[in-house]
DNA sequence: CAATCGTCTTA
RNA sequence: AUAUAAGACGAUUG
């Protein structure tokens, strides 16, 4: 707590709320408003936070359409309510670091959607031609309120921060002007509520972890590799029976299947076993229009000479399982953008 | 090369 | 029409 309301931590987490320029929560006061508010107000807030006393407002209900036609039901917090939980998230998510476990790539520091297809690649290679691609229901809706104070208990010492996240959990939520009680969830739309997401899932990383299987997960999306389709449809089972009793969450059995890696998509990504003859006379198609529209005559002489894989620099990479991870410069990635690999059923380009 | 804006992607 | 993290691109100021 005391590290929350450290100066230097309040002000960056002040600077990333002014930032985002986000609109107002239920007291209908904007970003911009927010720093005349504290002028006034901040040191009777930071009394209270210390004391345990602070009662937050409830977030308001905004919905906004999802990709596949349904609506997502968002929470959002007051400008004041943002900054106390970003300046809370911030501690948080350093602190918890250390506990979360290395195949988890969603909602942390330092970590990003490559390197979690990185790892997939690698596992694939090593011979996991099975997977179980789950993702879970409505997942922070159904988020339970007891289970995470639990394992926030285990780890945080700290009563008054505690007390203050549990208040932010029960704060309730605002439908068109009616206040209505949160009784689980945590809101979409909230500071806290990606790494507090991350902190319910940790137990299922670990129990993953315990049963010595090879997985990747990002945030509510998660790949688990076995040997066998039947080895598969056993992890799928005992996934559906461990998430729903030890979790208190759902998977939802629309998006989760038991399936060949290079037949999935994890994170927009797809795999393929197309050879890299295929490949790279698509390339070179590719590359001698963009070399003959950006230098002439005289670029594509160049690479006739120095051939596509010199040219490139950046070089192609082969897997002995026949997946393909391509990585291209910047100024190539926009010659030949990512929707092609896409439509082609390639793994798309990282650029390096 | 330090900072600040703007667009876009993934969950 | 919110949030987090990573990334890409574009622009600007010294
Ligand atoms: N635009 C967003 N704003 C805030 N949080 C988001 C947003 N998109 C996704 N999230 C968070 C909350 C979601 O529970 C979580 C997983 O996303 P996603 O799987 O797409 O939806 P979902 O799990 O809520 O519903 P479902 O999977 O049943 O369609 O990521
Ligand atoms: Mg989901």
């Amino acid at each position: 707590m005391v590290r929350v309301l450290d100066r230097n931590n309040l002000i960056r987490a002040l600077k990333q709320v002014q930032r985002n320029k986000g609109a107002a929560g239920v007291d209908s006061m904007t970003v911009d408003e927010l720093l005349d508010f504290l002028k006034q107000h901040w040191s009777k807030i930071r009394q209270q936070l210390a004391e345990g006393t602070y009662q937050s407002k409830p977030v308001l209900r905004v919905e906004i359409p999802k990709p596949d036609g349904r609506k997502r039901k968002l929470g959002i917090p007051t400008a004041l309510d943002r900054l106390i939980q970003q300046a809370i998230a911030q501690i948080m998510q350093e602190e918890w670091e250390v506990d979360f476990h290395n195949n988890s790539y969603g909602f942390r520091p330092r970590r990003n959607a490559h390197q979690a297809i990185g790892y997939v690649q690698d596992t694939i290679r090593e011979g996991y031609n099975w997977v179980v691609d789950c993702d879970l229901e409505a997942f922070f809706d159904k988020v339970n309120h007891d289970l995470l104070m639990t394992q926030l208990k285990a780890h945080h010492k700290d009563d008054m921060l505690l007390r203050l996240i549990n208040r932010y959990l029960k704060a309730g939520v605002c439908i068109n002007g009616i206040k209505q009680a949160s009784l689980k969830g945590v809101p979409q739309g909230a500071p806290l509520s990606p790494v507090l997401s991350n902190v319910v899932l940790n137990n299922l990383d670990w129990e993953l972890e315990k049963r010595q299987l090879r997985f990747a997960r990002y945030a509510d999306d998660f790949m688990v590799f076995v040997k066998s389709e039947t080895a598969g449809k056993r992890v799928m089972s005992s996934l559906q029976r461990f998430v729903g009793a030890s979790l208190r969450l759902t998977v939802n059995t629309q998006k989760s299947a038991v399936g060949r890696p290079w037949e999935c998509n994890f994170l927009g990504f797809t795999f393929s076993r197309r050879g890299l003859r295929d490949l790279d006379k698509w390339i070179r198609r590719r590359l001698r229009c963009y070399i003959l529209k950006r230098w002439g005559s005289k670029g594509y002489r160049m690479l006739r000479r120095l051939g596509v894989d010199r040219f490139l620099a950046w070089n192609t990479a082969k897997s002995a399982h026949g997946v393909w991870r391509l990585s291209g410069s910047p100024a190539l990635t926009r010659a030949l953008p990512n929707r092609y690999f896409r439509n082609l059923g390639l793994p798309e380009m990282a650029t390096r």
